[in-house]
DNA sequence: CGCATTTGACCAGCGC
DNA sequence: GCGCTGGTCAAATGCG
């Protein structure tokens, strides 16, 4: 749906002129009153429906964004935890080997998984599988994998180029949030990003040349190489190749960092994989036992109802996710973002082969499908699709939080309102204080442009000036500027919505850490300096 | 003419 | 050590 999602926003904007045009003109052609009351009438109702259609859209991409902002103050805040217990957590790294955290409903069947590659090895991997499943967007299904090293023969890129996001560089731009980088080595990342798209790249914003093509193995595709020019020394590559099963779905993998501001419509992008990023590198350091990328995740749900919800394997995450030294191979995380099709159900037979044949670090899914799109939009629903997998160690994050939203829906069986959602939002919030500092403080750093030292009370009253403007009330702000998206190429639905100016700088905070020139960065007045003014 | 793309060559890492 | 593979380089080519 993203990409006609997108189509029917910007088609939308165009339809309502063409619209009045075309009424006009048959008026004036065809003179007649009553035809042209009726036209004017049913251009009328035509407009309004389109109108109501694209506030929805806006609604959800607030509430996505949203999202985002609330994961990652879940991740910042579960690694800073795992600091702090790290000393005495010690018992938890003979945790098993298998990690299922499913945060919402997946239609993979991870038996699928291992329908290529090398069977024994495989198998052997698939006890370091570790899954992660978010409920996030429905509609789309984001095949995210990510790629962590600290092999010694990185740090020539590292060196050449400078650009691998250094520790320092991170602790420089966003302080404290990112302590645990700065215990760990400069890694190399790797994001991939599975679509579907007709046309040769995704368009994410970013400027990109191509320096290679290659028939990668297990794939009569060609791979193609881009390196991102925004900035001359930016170390960003990005491989491009179409999936063998399925040609309609393209698999852009990015990689590094990007040491230069970037452009609106990339930051949206950007941020998203480098929170990907960041959540699974944060966990690979070496003076830190336990993964923390994963127990940023397998925190979220101590953090949302105060409950230990099982047996994460912190230990056996950062065996996946921190590889061997000597090897070039990594763990993987996949993010999904094809409608909620079949394919979507063996992400790993349509990675890469590098990755998709990589015994050692399997991916770690990310999916963000659904089968019931509009449903999965709302809910980060618990996970009900699970139970076939008896072969991993698996984690329901069913939070009273999330079981409030999924009844809700499953209850309702039509996609829930944003009255609906607004109850059981406000409702899980009340109940729920540790929810509810978590979203305040989402909140109040959207807001407050990362302003955390807001008290309680102030961010319960941010909260629910998030919650209000998500919920309807602010999207006059975005419709202007939504229409005027880069319309062209094939930019996801999910980033698509997510990459709306008006909510740049709710999403800045998340970007990559800018190494330098910050201060140079010419972005356009956000919502949040709006606020402040 | 300048820039982007194409494409064969080259290099490094890994497995056998 | 050798072959395979992924990734990158750089000269050639194409395009606006």
């Amino acid at each position: 749906m993203s990409v006609e999602t997108m189509a029917k926003m910007s088609g939308s904007a165009r339809g309502l002129e063409t619209r009045k045009k075309r009424t006009i003109s048959i008026c004036l052609e065809e003179d007649c009153c009553v035809q042209e009351n009726d036209e004017l009438k049913s251009g009328k109702e035509e407009m309004g429906g389109e109108r109501e259609e694209n506030e929805e859209r806006l609604k959800m991409k607030d509430y996505q964004s949203l999202q985002l902002r609330f994961f990652d103050i879940l991740r910042r805040e579960a690694a800073e935890k795992v600091i702090a217990d790290s000393s005495n957590s010690h018992d938890e790294t003979e945790e098993p080997e298998l990690l299922s955290l499913c945060l919402g409903r997946s239609p993979r069947d991870p038996k699928k998984e291992t329908r290529i590659g090398n069977t024994a090895k495989h198998k052997e991997s698939e006890d370091l599988e570790a899954c992660l499943t978010l409920g996030l967007d429905s509609n789309c299904e984001l095949s995210m994998e990510m790629v962590s090293d600290q092999s010694p023969g990185e740090t020539k890129e590292a060196d050449i180029e400078g650009t691998w996001q250094s520790n320092k560089s991170v602790k420089a731009k966003n302080g404290e949030d990112h302590e645990i980088s700065e215990q760990i080595p400069a890694k190399k990342s790797r994001v991939s990003v599975r679509a579907r798209c007709d046309t040769p790249t995704m368009s994410d914003g970013c400027q990109w040349r191509k320096y290679g093509q290659k028939i990668a193995k297990g794939n009569p595709c060609p791979r193609a190489y881009y390196r991102c020019t925004v900035a001359p020394a930016c170390p960003v590559r990005k491989q491009v190749q179409r999936c063998a099963e399925d040609m309609s779905i393209l698999i852009t993998t990015y990689e590094g960092t990007h040491n230069h501001p970037l452009p609106v419509s990339a930051t949206a992008m950007a941020s998203t994989t480098s929170a990907a990023a960041s959540m699974l590198l944060s966990g690979s350091s070496t003076s830190q036992p336990v993964d923390n990328s994963f127990a940023s995740f397998t925190n979220a749900p101590r953090l949302l109802n105060g409950q230990n919800l099982g047996p994460f394997d912190l230990s056996r995450s950062k065996e996946v996710f921190f590889p061997n030294r000597d090897s070039p191979l990594f763990p993987t995380i996949t993010l999904d973002l094809t409608s909620g099709s079949s394919s979507s159900t063996h992400v790993n037979n349509l990675l890469p082969s590098s990755f998709a044949l990589n015994p050692r670090f399997p991916p770690t899914s990310l999916s963000f499908c659904s089968k019931e799109p509009n449903i999965q939009q709302a809910v980060w629903g618990n996970g009900v699709l699970n139970n076939e997998r008896t072969h991993m160690r698996s984690v329901e994050l069913g939070t009273q939080f999330q079981q409030q939203l999924h009844q809700n829906c499953l209850q309702n069986q039509a996609p829930p309102s944003q009255e609906a959602l607004a109850e059981t939002l406000t409702r899980a919030i009340s109940t729920d204080p540790r929810l509810r500092s978590v979203i305040a403080a989402a909140v109040s750093s959207i807001v407050g442009q990362g302003s955390t030292n807001v008290n309680q009370a102030r961010g319960g009253e941010i909260l629910e000036l998030g919650l209000n403007l998500k919920l309807g009330e602010h999207s006059q702000f975005a419709s202007s500027n939504l229409l005027a998206q880069n319309g062209k190429g094939c930019l996801p639905g999910y980033f698509n919505r997510l990459s709306s100016n008006s909510y740049t700088g709710n999403f800045m905070p998340l970007q990559p850490p800018v190494p330098f020139s910050v201060s140079k960065r010419k972005v356009p007045p956000t919502i949040s300096d709006q606020i402040n003014h």
